[in-house]
DNA sequence: GATCGTACTGGACGATCGTCCAAACCCGGC
DNA sequence: GCCGGGTTTGGACGATCGTCCAGTACGATC
């Protein structure tokens, strides 16, 4: 792995570990066993990494849900393997991170619309397949109550995903 | 309002604007008027100026929905309210970064969680008495689906109490 | 082997951070 | 008028912040 991926992957780390506010240069570099000054020889600032750093986890983390969602037998099963997916992908905290940031930060705003879009289009899509009614409006919400979820586990592990899934799944019917 | 309370109120404002990990001592001073060194006067630390205000605000808005849940007549009003009720109580960051602050502070997860525990306990009631299954588990979700909304809106305001509402109202059933 | 350009290091710079404290302020009781 | 205690001020302290840059390391090219 170059230095620059070190890099990105120590951002998106110490972005879920310690808040969007609280990495520095210094911490980052020392993440990615480098030098502090390496960081803006690589990019143009400290804020840049994290940009970069957390949009490029949320697009891969989303990558994978379209054929994800079609290869589900059931409704219930495609929620389970969204939640499943993004557990996996680098902790619940650094999504939410990037969405509050993405509120103070008109270039990382126009990055997280973007790839949050195309995700709830796929959705309506599939909702639209199994007869959903209003798909548009349901991936939007569904896609907020997702996130929503992540962000409350974080504080209550009870909340699995045996708990979420039957729940949530009444909003496909 | 005193000094004190003064104080209380821009923490509560700068939580929202700033983000949690960029209130610092002399900004929050400056925001309410007064010398940089009264911070230290009146509380131990600033992060306990965050943790006071944010969990006071968490409280405050959540108080008065007992009665709102009583007072509507059909679930989806009631939906209503409570998202109306939320959005007023100042700005939707402040919960959602309460929320994330109290994953990296142990005395501030504590405060939360009886907060949070409170309200699901009382939802789940109403929704018992309505007929709705699994009341607990559904307590839970709505709780997590609201917060997410209240993310998800801050990023895209097309998200709407009229779309939301809809599709939320279809777990009460 | 000398040269060169890319990659990287570690320290300097001024700004700001949280915290602390001596001094000033305000105001009711003598 | 004076005094005493709660309240507030503004600056000092050392640490850390983001950024920048002179200097080093090293493989490719001649």
């Amino acid at each position: 792995m170059t230095v620059r991926d070190r890099l990105l992957a120590a951002a998106a780390e110490l972005i879920a570990e310690k808040g969007w506010g609280a990495v520095s240069t210094r911490v980052l570099a020392e993440r990615a066993g480098v030098g502090s000054g390496v960081v803006h020889y690589h990019f143009d600032s400290t804020q840049a990494v994290l940009v970069q750093a957390s949009v490029g986890a949320l697009r891969e983390a989303l990558s994978g849900l379209p054929a994800l969602l079609e290869s589900a037998a059931d409704p219930e099963s495609a929620l389970d393997a969204l939640l499943a997916a993004l557990d996996e992908a680098g902790g619940q905290e650094l999504f939410i991170e990037t969405f509050l940031a993405a509120t103070r930060n008109d270039e990382l705003r126009a990055a997280v619309a973007g790839v949050l879009t195309e995700f709830r289009a796929a959705l309506a899509v599939w909702l639209a397949e199994r007869g959903v009614p209003t798909p548009a409006e349901t991936a939007a919400v569904l896609a907020a109550a997702v996130d929503g979820v992540l962000l409350h586990r974080a504080l209550d592990p009870e909340l699995s995903r045996a708990v979420v899934v039957p729940v949530l799944a009444r909003v496909l019917r």
